[in-house]
Formats: C-alpha cells, sequence, structure tokens
DNA sequence: GGACGCTAAACGTCTGACTTTTATTCGTCA
DNA sequence: TGACGAATAAAAGTCAGACGTTTAGCGTCC
C-alpha cells in the first residue's frame, strides 16, 4: 500500500513491529515495554531511531510514556477523546478544501436523527440529568458565544453518549468542532442560541419520554433550521440540500 | 485538557507550535519548510528534539519528508485515505473492547441506508462502471475469500464514493476494516459471497435506475442480513438490534 | 513516628559526527 | 552538438555518548 519507490527507514521498521505486537494482542493495553536502553538492542537501532519510532506511536495513542523509577512506556488503549481529537484536525484541513457546510450537516443528519431515537430507548436517569443541566445552562446565559456553544455541544455529545455506542460519539464529534471552527467563532448571536436552546429542550422532552420517533423527527427540524444559519454565514457552501434528500427513505 | 501536572515537553511545544501555523494558515499544503538546521536555531531546541516534533506531524499526515537535494520537510494536506488509515487502528483498539458487531453494523445502517440514496441521485457513469466491476468479480471468483472480502469492500467503498461526500468514505471505511479483522478474516464461506454478491447486484440496479428510496431499503436489508452472519461469527456480541431500531422514523 | 533528603531508574535533551539519498552540475565522448 | 555519466552538494536519516529532569522508594535524623 506504501509508495513503490520508497525504501523500508529504520524507525518505519522498528514502528511497524512494535504496532503489529499491540495490535495482535501480543502486546496488551497497561502492559510495560522494556527500557529504551534495551529495545536498542533488541531491534538493533540506536535510541535516537528507537525514540523516532516510539514518538510515532505515542502520536497515534497507542503508547504513553512517563518519567521517573516508576515510568516507563506502557501500551495504551486510545479513548473516545483521542481519536475524535485527531480526526477532527484531519477533518479540518480536508474541510478547507473540500467539504461544504451541507456535506457536513449531512452526515451529523445522517448520525444525529437516528442517534436521537437511539438515546430515547437507551437513555439513563443521569444522561437526561446530563442533558437537562445544558438546556438550563444555555437559557440562563445572558450572553458570552463561548459559554452557549458549549453548551450547545455538550447536548449533543451528550444525546450521542446515552445512546450507548460509543462510535457515534468517536465519528460526530469532531464534525461538531470543525463547524465551531469555521463558522461560529463568534458570528451567530443571541437569538440564535436561544432558538437552539428551546429546540434542545423539545427534544430533550422527546428522549425523556423515551418516545424515539419524535425524537428523531425534534432532530431532523433542528438540524434543519441550523442549516440556514450555518449556509448564510459560509458563503463558500455549494448548497447541498439535506433533510428530504439525506434520508432517501 | 492536559492532565495537570504535566509539565509541557520541548517537542510537543514545537509540534504545536508548528501544528498552529499549519492549521491557521500560515503554513499551506506544499510549502517547504526550513531544513532542519534552520529550524534548530529557529526553535532553539537541538536535533533530536526537533526531530521528534518533525515525526510528531509527519504521523499525523500534517507534514511529509523527502531526502536528498530537493528534498526538505513540506506541508502534506491529509488524504482520505490516511485518516481512514488512521481511524480504523484506533476503532479497531477500542472495539477490542468496548464495540459488539452489532454497535458497528449499527453505525454502517446509518451511514450507508440513507448513502445509497444519495448515490443513487448522484452516481455518475464512472460510478455505476466501476461497481459494476465488482460485482462482476465477485460473481466470477471461484473461491479466495481475499479476492471475496475485497470485493465486497469495494462495493460499498464505490458506492459511498459515488455520493459525493469524502466524509462519509472517511467514517465508514474503518469500519470495514474493523469487521473485515475481527470476523472475517477466513471464516465465511463460498456460499456467504455469492450471497452478498446477489444483493450487491440489486442495490446497483437501484443505484442505476436513480431509485433512491429502493437503494435505500436494499442497503438495509443487505445489511440487516449480514448482521446474521456476523453475530454467528462473534460470540462476544451483546446483540444489539439494528434495523427496526436504528433508524427510528 | 514523621519529615526530610538521598539515590537509582527511567525518559527527555543536547552535541557532533557520519551515512544515505537524490537533484543538479559539469565534463567527457560519440 | 547532443546525450550520457560521474562528481558535487544539500538534505534527511542514523549513530554514539553524555548530561538533565522527573519520580518512587528508601533510609536517616530529629
Amino acid at each position: 500500500m506504501s509508495a513503490p519507490g520508497s525504501r523500508r527507514l529504520e524507525y518505519e521498521r522498528v514502528a511497524d513491529e512494535l504496532r503489529t505486537m499491540i495490535v495482535t494482542g501480543e502486546l496488551r493495553p497497561g502492559d510495560r515495554l522494556p527500557p529504551e536502553g534495551e529495545l536498542t538492542t533488541r531491534m538493533e537501532v540506536s535510541r535516537s531511531t528507537l525514540r523516532e519510532a516510539l514518538r510515532v506511536l505515542s502520536t497515534q495513542k497507542l503508547l504513553t510514556s512517563t518519567r521517573g523509577v516508576g515510568g516507563g512506556t506502557f501500551v495504551a488503549e486510545p479513548s473516545t477523546d483521542d481519536v475524535a481529537d485527531y480526526l477532527q484536525t484531519s477533518i479540518n484541513l480536508m474541510s478547507r478544501s473540500r467539504l461544504s457546510v451541507g456535506q457536513l450537516l449531512q452526515v451529523r443528519t445522517m448520525i444525529e436523527v437516528p442517534g436521537a431515537g437511539l438515546a430515547a430507548r437507551h437513555r439513563s436517569e443521569a444522561d437526561l440529568d446530563g442533558l437537562a443541566a445544558t438546556v438550563v445552562v444555555a437559557g440562563d446565559a445572558a450572553d458570552g458565544q463561548e459559554v452557549d456553544w458549549s453548551a450547545n455541544s455538550r447536548f449533543h455529545v451528550l444525546l450521542l453518549r446515552a445512546t450507548d455506542n460509543p462510535l457515534l460519539e468517536v465519528v460526530a464529534r469532531p464534525i461538531f468542532g470543525v463547524m465551531r471552527d469555521r463558522f461560529l467563532r463568534d458570528r451567530a448571536g443571541a437569538t440564535f442560541w436561544r432558538r437552539v436552546a428551546v429546540e434542545h429542550a423539545e427534544i430533550l422532552e422527546h428522549v425523556r419520554a423515551g418516545n424515539a420517533a419524535a425524537a428523531s423527527r425534534a432532530m431532523r427540524t433542528h438540524l434543519t433550521a441550523l442549516r440556514d444559519t450555518y449556509t448564510r454565514i459560509d458563503v463558500s457552501d455549494l448548497g447541498v440540500a439535506i433533510g428530504d434528500e439525506v434520508l432517501g427513505d
């Protein structure tokens, strides 16, 4: 899968070997690797080269390192946060040239409309409390976009978390972040956020009642409304239709 | 957002500075960074530390390096492949402990059912040709799981590519890879692959006809059928229901 | 018995050199 | 004159060894 002429570099070879051991389960999360001095002899590379390989793997969140006598290099299990952060950075860069706000919202619709339905069935009391808190905060906040955005984002993240499918959060949260970076730095007014809070409250009521169909419908309405605002901000948008088109059945 | 006691490491500081320059657009894709010797003085770190920072960024596909006279370190734009590869590795590890096959298929259903509808509206002639090729190949192949899997995977990838929304491929392709790694190393028989080919052909016909609703319905049927096979293989599955539940409206 | 400081082990950083790769340049030969 | 090939130089990659920094554990002293 790599470029044909790309001769294999030493640090890549070492990183690949270690990664294989992790992915195959030969090394398991929590395991401690031998100290660098020992790994250099085992891998037959210098310490600088070994460290570049370790840096690759720690960037991929497969390893973590701590100093001190009890420290060392440990096999890690990437958290939802880690993966979502990385994905957001990548999508952000792709987004600059190839993704419109319509396309971003299209994916959000696919995930969040059925996601709201799942949340209505699987939500716990704790989930409901957390969601309610974000709605209250948003209603109280007199102004301050940052507060409003974070409450908005938290509502959507918590809703997905209530579905009991961690993949949904991994996939959707980066898109929230990208949209914030691109469109909402400080261009949305108090009127907009008030409306958002009202619609969130409505979704929450359906989720609380366990009415999956109604929750999904309310979420679709919410996202369609968002599209108008975002599109107004994003002059470069191509106007991909969502709503009717995004879910063809 | 970082741990409280985590003192800032030098290579992280340098990586952050460079990443900021890239994300903000101060450095643009294709730009060439100063040679390492010059960057060391500018960033006020040794070459080893600088190289660890560069290694972080090249792991994140933000930089690429080539040797030789015309070489150097260049700002890159992460490709769909890069992001999907990384995401697959991460989900694979998360999956080991926290994701069931039902949850993986749940997300695939959310993406691919409406995705098939979008493909029916946006597909080009080239898309149809590519899709047809995978179906033919799958029908011809006498045996050999690897061939069958790759045709299967290609069908689903090409279908998403036909939607003209690159995000869908980024999100869904890693899930294909994870499912292959976990369930289909060599446990599915010829009967299974024949049935897959038939269902793919059916989806393709609806896409060719531009019938979005029918394409979505056929895809849902296909994924629901897949669930039975995968669940039989995956003894650890929790049995999350898909189909009726996944799309609540 | 508790607080303080010493010690050892591990990762983090620095220095300077050598190696490998590769586009360019320049010279030679047909 | 043109094409081929060898020397050149610039850049990343690798190596070796030293020193700095952090941290848990242990022991000593009050």
